[in-house]
DNA sequence: CAACCGGTGGCAACCGTTTGCCGTGTGCTG
DNA sequence: CAGCACACGGCAAACGGTTGCCACCGGTTG
């Protein structure tokens, strides 16, 4: 039972290993009955090659390792699901590392992990601009929903999204705005509150931010809190989770949405879609964005390129339930 | 900037490299002051072993492949995060893998990671039994959710559950109950079935199972119409998003729930909560699953057991407002 | 016809660890 | 004080591939 090895299947084919090794990973350099025939003996011999042997010499380990800031939030399913898909179509694998939201997990695992990979997705990271660029340095890196000057990205569009967001909340006659911002070493966050600082004014609107507030269901209550004390008709919450979970507390509270206060988030998490009030939220294809971030991956291995592509995916914005004219009983 | 090595540590701290190499994996082998003196030296060199080489000699790469039926469940999302939270606490690496509902594509994925891998957590399996076993004869395997005979597995209690949700049901009224089934080749959905149908005949319910149907959303609909075609004034639906799904369609057909037929699922995922009505379902601490799924595996490749332990995590039955008395109007 | 050349295959040196085995120095026993 | 066990370090052979370099061979070329 033991799994056969490059020198059986040399010895098998009457055969040099080195013949053997390039018939797999070089086979244009070895001549076409020769290789036939060294592929058939290693079919019938059941052999497979050793990644690790593989790896310890060529150091490509056909290997990415993603790294998300919270594998809980189901934001990121997509995501992952995307990346996976597209590092299997490439015969590669996908290491999942969970940072918790931890910085300091997030650097760990990476250091760990920078021998037994060919790459990062760093996706939604959380480390500071300077500690990535210098990261970056060292090893191949893709971040994700996170641009940073000179290193490859993918991001979902948000700046055009957050500009529309802000237009259909005026549009629908709201004149105060405010941002339930995520954590503060999120670039997201900060990026979205300049995109609708930045709608606002253009708009006539007033916009201001509270928090900051992690990004999950339970913060919502702090932060439905936060903003009604603002006087604001209108939050728009870091992300799905928390404006699910600002919607609770407001119901909780006896505030009508979208009569009293509107509400919108962003991601299109698949629970926007059936909670009540259904929610109004930047949407986009999630996946897509992991799919591409792991072609950049790749492709930067095959020919490294001088300047590191910063891909931008479309997004959308989801209509629901959850946003309405101020004053106006739903449905009207 | 190139990594160093343990030849590179062994020369600066002047001792062999096999001195280094114990340091490292075998610390009672080398005596305490040469010890501190090495790892020193080591740390100032900023030395990481490589797991490759590491694993090319020592057979253990310190790595585990969790296959899952299909990553956009959410149901699996605590699974996952479970695993790899109790695979990083051991310095284990997850790798991930969707095998996309199909088989093939399963037992592909397992084959070409065998080397890479000490061991798969086959969460959800599509495989045949024989095909299981004949698996584990060659790999360390533990199966989560899924029972078969002489293998480690670890699953979610449903037996009872699925008793006390028929229990549920019968003490509300209902006499007639359908069961919208999962994939044919989910051990889950003929397990569920068998305790749901024992239980009905227990209760003196009448018990009639429909389908099969994808556990997605979008099924659905076909499970609605199918369920109201038996005339059952429940139905359960073999997970969550079914159960959504199901949901949906009977609100689109002005069916009332659970005044005029009562819904449960299973899995209690986060969305349970929230979809209108909230959904009745049977929970558990699918974490916890995970976790013991890994710690299972770990424990087998240190002491390889002879009887291969089978875990059953307990489960809960979440009572909500998708169930109640038939004929009566929701909150009374 | 000699010189040359591209296409093939083999040799052997790595890649970075682990580990069986051996040699040495030390402390202890009888 | 001889004898011995033992703790500790070093040597070197794996682990299973990749790859630079060389040798060979038949066919072109001048």
């Amino acid at each position: 039972m033991k799994s056969s090895t490059i020198y059986d299947v040399a010895q098998a084919a009457g055969v040099a290993t080195s013949t053997v090794s390039r018939a797999f990973s070089n086979p244009d350099r070895v001549g076409a009955v020769t290789r036939e025939h060294v592929l058939e003996v290693a079919r019938r011999l059941g052999y497979q090659p050793n990644p690790h042997a593989r790896a310890l010499v060529s150091r490509r380990t056909r290997t990415v390792a993603m790294v998300v800031s919270d594998i809980t939030n189901p934001h990121f399913f997509e995501l992952i699901r995307g990346a996976e898909m597209r590092a299997k179509a490439s015969g590669y694998t996908l290491v999942l590392v969970n940072a918790e939201e931890s910085p300091r997990i997030e650097l760990e695992q990476i250091h760990r992990l920078t021998r037994s990979v060919d790459g990062f997705l760093l996706a939604a990271s959380r480390q500071p601009e300077e500690d990535l660029v210098q990261l970056a340095a060292g090893h191949r890196v893709v971040v994700v929903n996170r641009r940073v000057p000179g290193l490859a990205s993918v991001v979902l569009e948000h700046a055009e999204g957050c500009r529309q967001m802000v237009g259909h909340l005026a549009s629908l006659g709201h004149s105060s705005v405010v941002y339930l911002a995520g954590p503060r070493s999120s670039w997201m966050a900060a990026s979205r509150w300049a995109a609708i600082r930045g709608a606002a004014a253009e708009l006539g609107l007033r916009a201001q931010r509270m928090g900051p507030f992690a990004p999950t269901v339970a913060s919502g209550g702090a932060a439905a809190d936060a903003a009604l004390t603002t006087g604001a008709t209108a939050a728009i919450a870091h992300n799905d989770l928390l404006a699910i979970g600002v919607l609770r507390r407001l119901a909780d509270r006896g505030v009508q949405v979208p009569a009293d206060v509107s509400v919108a988030g962003f991601d299109d998490i698949f629970a926007a879609d059936l909670c009540t009030p259904t929610l109004t939220t930047l949407g986009g294809a999630h996946a897509d964005v992991g799919r591409a971030a792991v072609e950049i991956l790749l492709n930067s291995m095959e020919q490294p390129r001088d300047h590191a592509p910063e891909l931008v995916v479309p997004s959308e914005l989801i209509l629901r339930r959850s946003t309405g004219v101020p004053g106006r009983p739903p449905g009207q």
